[in-house]
DNA sequence: TATGAATGAGGATTCATTCAT
DNA sequence: CATGAATGAATCCTCATTCAT
């Protein structure tokens, strides 16, 4: 309930605040085109502030990568909630919930694993931790559920899942965001696939748009 | 057969071809380590010359770039011969060769795509297009048969293989090569698994050893 | 008596004079450890202020700096009164006053010298000068009266006097305070010897504890 | 003799060796004026090389600093063979010494002390603390021989000697190094003085020119 | 009046890339 | 052919200083 960080931040003044929106925006953007090494600068400048004020806000690189990967985590939080209130089976719901993390790329804020440790604890409290952790806490509960109800797979490990979101998440470079978006849509079905314990039918559809060859050297060519 | 860039290769002089391949292998190791990006001048140093040496062989990154890949792709060719002999069935085989593009993380130095056609087409001929295509053209033969024997998935295209394969090759960043090629194997049999037809029960396990939360800890605590 | 800068302080608001005097102490201990070019913002910091206020309050560095400097002539003023009265002859009260402007460390407020006179004239009606002169005025005095006693060497000037107390004062970069309060203790005698004109034995004790090379040391190991 | 760094750098192109010298005075000049922190780029820009040319020589500003340092100290050590050939007695010997130390600036280049042991060590093997301790041990010789003779006085050790050169050599900043060079004139007589430990006259004139109070002025006026 | 916010400028440092030997 | 030298451009980061609340 908007606790930690979130709440200091509800003190700034309304003009501050609109630039840590623009500042953490525009990070989001250029963090998963480039990964989160992505120039300070350049973020600055697409959020239209001075570089100096996006230090004021986030003083090592590391914060405001977090700052990032929090705000994601809390829609999570929240997708969490409403998966288990609108599937009465723990597979649906956690299949829901998947498909939420990696269409909010989370993985790709975190480039040292989501299970990154050290960087965390130290930083204020380890907020990010903690919250990682109810996230992991509540999907190892899915995770049995569903093994439980027969529908996932039993050698499924919630690291294998966690794994999968963060490589489906984090972009390839150069390509630009667009295609990244194709790309991962692409590949998101076919991991769900792998997680999934009935018996499929070879002829059965994935439930996706067919990305073709055609199309994929269209978006190149744009791109160039 | 063997056209291209691989012939003019042999006409160097014995330093000079030795030169080239401890390039090449301190660039492998490198770009696994680090990506694409990875520092020339310390690649150059790693492999023991000048960064003078190594610009007059690759005049750009990203003819080093494609070199490593087209070894690789050399080696994986080899490996198509091998799987289609060694195995009846053209699932058994494509998984073969699926496992050893992995290893080779043929997909890790292609980060504009396998399919980055644009700046492919216009250097030298196009060599690691034309290669590429080899492989391609295979592999579609492969994913065909392997359907009609209803062991592949109806929905699978090659395009999702390559993308598989580039997404699990991709190292993820700071954590080292050992840890990846931990991480990479992991995954691999899920990605497998996703392709199969077959029904799959419940409780069948993967074909691989488990990770252990615990383990991955001790990684990450040495790698820091 | 009293005029000048000092006076307008004594209108000014109860927190806002704490303020001012929180400003000033923290001042004074940053210069001394850093040298006059310390961060305004850590000491607005350890001021308990905002940067602002300080800013309002001191409007250049150069202000600040002089103010340090005023306050420190202010209780010279009063300790050139008390030698005087306190010592007979004028070499024992110049002594005296010597070793408090190195106490003090006034000459590592005067970055342009204790002699910069440019500056100061331009700033507020030069009180900073009017009070140094009122010193140095003082301490001719006292040099010209030593001298005619037979106790102060001829050829020192009051310019000699000024310099060895600012070479004296200044702080060396790095090392921290303390260290430097040792090392000036261990320098300010010698320097009195080559004022004073009695015939020296060779074997006569300076005035002060040794510093020892092991001692150095220590202080070093802990600094790191 | 001429071991060490000194020779590796015969072995560099001329052009090279050039521009090394070139940084090494510029880098000099500027450290005199504005201290060990003075900017590298201005360095590079005065010396008419680009900054990554400094870099490639002089990786860390450390390194800088040393290298000037350990050029000034082969020209003492060759001073101490000469002092010590010209002079019968060793305090004419010493007091010789220290003036080419003091002239050369030695002790600016030793911001944490002629006695930072710690970089020191670390570096290519401490060839600058070897150096200094070859400097030292002499010194000391020359300093107990003195005592010896009665010509120096008994309460002062090597450290009050290093101390005081330190203290002369550094800089005060902002005033450039004209009138500094003036200013250490001005106290280095006064300072061989508080040494020396024979029987002063009262009226014995210091062996310097006088520096007076409009001279000062004027070079403060000029400085502006 | 007191404050935190915002900003630009400057310095450090690293690389890719071209040149001279 | 092989090499090391030189360079500029890009980025990170820190401060002094001014503004808006």
């Amino acid at each position: 309930m908007g606790t930690g960080l979130t709440e200091s931040t509800s003190r700034l003044r309304a003009d501050a605040r609109r630039n840590r929106e623009q500042i953490i925006a525009a990070a989001r953007e250029m963090f998963l085109e480039q990964g989160t090494n992505a120039s300070l600068e350049e973020i600055a400048r697409r959020a239209g502030v001075g570089i100096a004020t996006l230090y004021r806000r986030f003083p090592e690189r590391h914060t405001l990568v977090q700052q990032v990967a929090l705000e994601n985590m809390a829609l999570v939080g929240a997708e969490l909630d409403r998966a288990t209130a609108e599937h009465q089976d723990a597979w649906n719901a956690l299949a829901q919930v998947i498909r939420r993390l990696v269409d909010l790329r989370v993985g790709a804020f975190m480039p040292v694993l989501a299970l990154d440790l050290e960087e965390d604890m130290r930083s204020e409290g380890g907020v990010l931790k903690t919250r990682r952790d109810q996230l992991l806490a509540r999907m190892e509960q899915l995770v049995r559920t569903a093994q439980q109800e027969g529908q996932l797979r039993q050698a499924i490990t919630p690291i294998d899942i966690m794994l999968g979101i963060i490589k489906l998440s984090r972009p390839l470079p150069v390509i630009g965001a667009e295609l990244n978006a194709r790309l991962i849509e692409q590949q998101l079905e076919l991991f769900l696939g792998s997680l999934h314990a009935v018996a499929l039918d070879a002829s059965e559809p994935l439930r996706r748009q067919r990305l073709t060859l055609d199309e994929l050297d269209r978006y190149l060519e744009t791109a160039e």
